[in-house]
DNA sequence: TTGAAAGCGCTAACAT
DNA sequence: ATGTTAGCGCTTTCAA
């Protein structure tokens, strides 16, 4: 493999000198340099970056951490289209992405922040970590400058992206109320995920502000998993037969309700009305289509690259991103929509 | 951050001892080792992985290169599942990955063989390559060991796996004819995927081995694009319309022949039977749920990581690993089926 | 405009 | 069992 020094040697020029014209600086000879890249190219020469980084204390790769990357989460696209965006942005900007996920059974070994300082990340990303993550914690504190998704923390070195998670709920519920729904049940994620404690709390600032009385008893919980909030609807859905809407903190969990409907011989969106949240990609393909908030994943991750690489260079002026939702109108609510 | 440097003064040894004892080499005093050990969590030390392969000329970090990692093709689960089995066998044996994504501009400017070079990988697999690619051969022919994924090249540092592809055609095709179905088309991929060739292939064994004929106008390009194997089987079906049945390169081609069999009022099966290939999430979602060729594509990345990294650690005693597929029959092909 | 020298943090002969 | 030394490939003072 080439090195600067076999360049130099063949140029008859100090390795300082090859070092210089490569990396553009000013004070090289022109023809100097025209002959080094001349050289380099000839010998097939490629930078190595863990020389580079070493001497920098800087490897131009962020780490993308992210949690339950499993045969099952494949299902709910959000971590996969999130890692899109942020390669997108990391790729334009030419620095690399290396992927840390706490499936395996490493996670119990080394912790996030070990993780980023071993590799020497310069920053991170950690996307669907629970908010009751010890490690979450420790690498917040920790030096090392990352970008959080849909965990509201900011420090001197922490920032995070996300959307209305409030609003977002709240455009559901009064969709489902301005077509006379009044008795509204909710399925949510887990407790300690952000979103959830927000999204719970649209719901019923959207039923306070219609007059709509909260049912604390028609709220369950699905654990943002498709069997728990069917298993949940249909207890509900069989308690309660009063309810006729559902707002799902989550596609995969509303597309449980679906199935719990249907057993019950419910039409939907006739004697149930369904809305979700996230819209994954199942979501319009399910029978019927489901309608949802829709949240741009691409877009979050493209973000919170380009939020995490500003910090690095000095260049964030706000740690925090707030992106939009839009309501999106299927089937599971409104019969026949197109 | 904390050095052997710091420790090794700390503990009033040299540096080398150090290593040698943070590295479990044996000749070291299990006293001293334990007082480096100690002093080292103390001081909260983590090894710096760029100096290590530096020296060690490895970097223990593999690369995959996938292409469109883009917003679209979250639809086709197929590059993230292959991303998580990639993930959970490389996590499993302390490697690290970092992606490669061709979908940016920087694709143009520099070539796989140097992604890989820069960042010093150990080696790479290669997801969703074309077959035309020109950085393919590129990478294939440098001296970086790479396994690709269902492109059959092998040489000295070079090894795929893949499936059946001929087989699992066949199997697709027997399962229509065994439906009774005679006019049977086939909307393929692209031609530079090695995969259509020999779907293509399998289709017309199947055909022949069952007496049937071969209509080569029955057998279009869809280019693996949902609208294009629409647009397709319209026309198809339009001027063939003795055509029973279609068997499809993909699920994503498969959805197409159903949104079209749907426009022109055809049921499904009854009418027309349609069977895809790879069993995507929304293959079992769709509406009639749809017969496929399911491949494991965990398996798939993980297979591939595993022996990236045999080969690597010189232990692959073959280049090659070919997986099973499996017939799903679900409601395209067969009514009521359950 | 160029070069010499030091050093990033680590491993690996080669002593001792 | 431990230390000395050299060096991986690169950037960066400092001098010339």
């Amino acid at each position: 493999m080439t090195t600067i020094k076999d360049i130099a040697k063949v140029a008859g020029v100090s390795i300082t000198t090859v070092s210089r014209a490569l990396n553009g600086y000013s004070d090289v000879n022109e023809k100097t340099r025209q002959k080094i890249i001349e050289i380099a190219k000839q010998l097939n020469y490629s930078p190595n970056t863990l020389a580079r980084g070493l001497v920098m204390n800087k490897s131009k790769t962020i780490g993308l951490l992210v949690s339950g990357l499993t045969r099952e989460s494949a299902k709910d696209n959000f971590t996969f289209e999130v890692l899109a965006g942020v390669n997108q942005y990391v790729s334009e900007v030419d620095y690399d992405m290396v992927l840390f996920s706490t499936t395996s059974t490493k996670q119990r070994e080394k912790t996030y922040t070990q993780l980023c300082r071993e590799r020497r990340v310069d920053g991170a990303i950690l996307q669907g970590i629970r908010s009751d993550d010890p490690y979450l914690q420790e690498v917040v504190e920790s030096d090392i400058p990352c970008v959080l998704i849909d965990i509201p923390i900011e420090s001197e070195t922490v920032g995070y992206v996300t959307t209305d998670n409030v609003l977002g709920a709240k455009k559901a519920v009064e969709h489902l109320i301005s077509l006379g729904h009044k008795n509204i049940a909710m399925i949510n994620g887990y407790s300690y995920a952000f979103v959830s404690e927000q999204r719970l709390k649209g719901f019923k600032e959207a039923l306070l502000e219609a007059g709509l009385p909260i049912h604390e008893e028609w709220i369950a919980d699905g654990e943002f998993r498709e069997d728990n909030a069917e298993r949940e609807a249909l207890r509900l859905l069989t308690n309660y037969p009063h309810i006729t809407a559902f707002f799902c903190a989550s596609d995969l969990m509303a597309l449980g309700v679906i199935k719990a409907a249907k057993r019950l011989g419910k039409r939907i969106p006739d004697d149930v009305a369904i809305i979700g949240y996230d819209d994954i990609i199942l979501a319009s393909y399910a029978t019927p289509p489901l309608s949802t908030i829709a949240q741009n994943k691409f877009a979050m991750g493209y973000e919170a690259a380009k939020l995490l690489i500003h910090m690095l260079e000095g260049k964030a002026t706000s740690h925090v991103k707030i992106l939009e939702t839009e309501l999106k109108i299927r089937e599971s609510t409104v019969k026949n929509y197109d």
